[in-house]
DNA sequence: TCAATATTTTTAATTAATAAAGGAATGAAT
DNA sequence: ATTCATTCCTTTATTAATTAAAAATATTGA
């Protein structure tokens, strides 16, 4: 059973490690999970592994683009493996829930009025509001 | 001379103390300021400030609706207090400088293809890129 | 002015993330 | 398969941003 992870690190001149396979499958498990969660699904199969060592990999797996970041306000850093699709997120005020949001078809989020200058590459979207059970608890 | 501020805090039921005052005044002249900036404008007033009550009154005037938190990746918290006019930011992705962005007229981001039952209240934008400065710099 | 409440200062603690150094694993070339 | 250079991992330490707690002070409304 080769993971499907393996191609990927490879095609991107990445070397193979089983605490940087891990890290993947975990976030492949887990979209949206925080360094700590991801630690803690790593740990569970490689018992030695370091919490460095997930930072070191989140950071090298976000600067070649096999996954992204996002970090809303008040959480830490989250991240997901879907990306070069545009998608947004849509997060809950009261208990952070995260999930994925397609933006409409043109893009319209992808230029602003006046640029001033800057040479854009990426909008980044956060919705922010309730989610359905947080809306039932409030009432 | 009376600041315009007081008026503004008595409308939100808030109470007048020069620390608040001085921190709405430092970020009305320095737009998307961070904590510590903001700490070091009051301070040059208000010399016994501490940076506590710089924290304290962001997240007091935050949660009042008279100002407003922005967190890029790689940011401490930046605030401002233009407000409620649905603006977004364009981040410089070399030296984090930051400018406003006006959306389109008909403010298209403000509704994703699917709210999975979520009640949106807030689309937040970030437009990342290079600022002409460092788009010089990088030739 | 006085009491109740909210704020400020001070000190301490927490959380997220980064840094540095030596040992270990990986990948390329023999 | 062996070696070498490089990259990575673990460990330990450190930084930066923010929050917490408690006593002292200031503000507000009566």
């Amino acid at each position: 059973m080769k993971s499907a992870y393996e191609d990927l690190l490879k095609a991107h001149s990445l070397s193979l490690t089983s605490v940087r396979l891990a890290v993947l499958e975990a976030l492949g498990r887990q979209p949206h999970a925080d360094a700590a969660t991801i630690f803690e699904s790593v740990q569970s199969r490689i018992t030695t592994a370091s919490k460095q060592a997930i930072y070191n990999n989140l950071n090298t797996l976000v600067e070649h683009g096999l996954i992204r970041e996002i970090k809303p306000k008040g959480q830490p850093s989250l991240y997901e493996t879907r990306i070069g699709d545009n998608h947004h997120h849509i997060v809950c005020r009261s208990c952070s829930h995260i999930v994925d949001a397609n933006c409409h078809g043109d893009m319209p989020c992808l230029s602003p009025v006046d640029a001033h200058g800057f040479s854009i590459d990426e909008a980044e979207v956060i919705f922010w509001g309730l989610c359905p059970s947080c809306r039932k608890n409030q009432k």
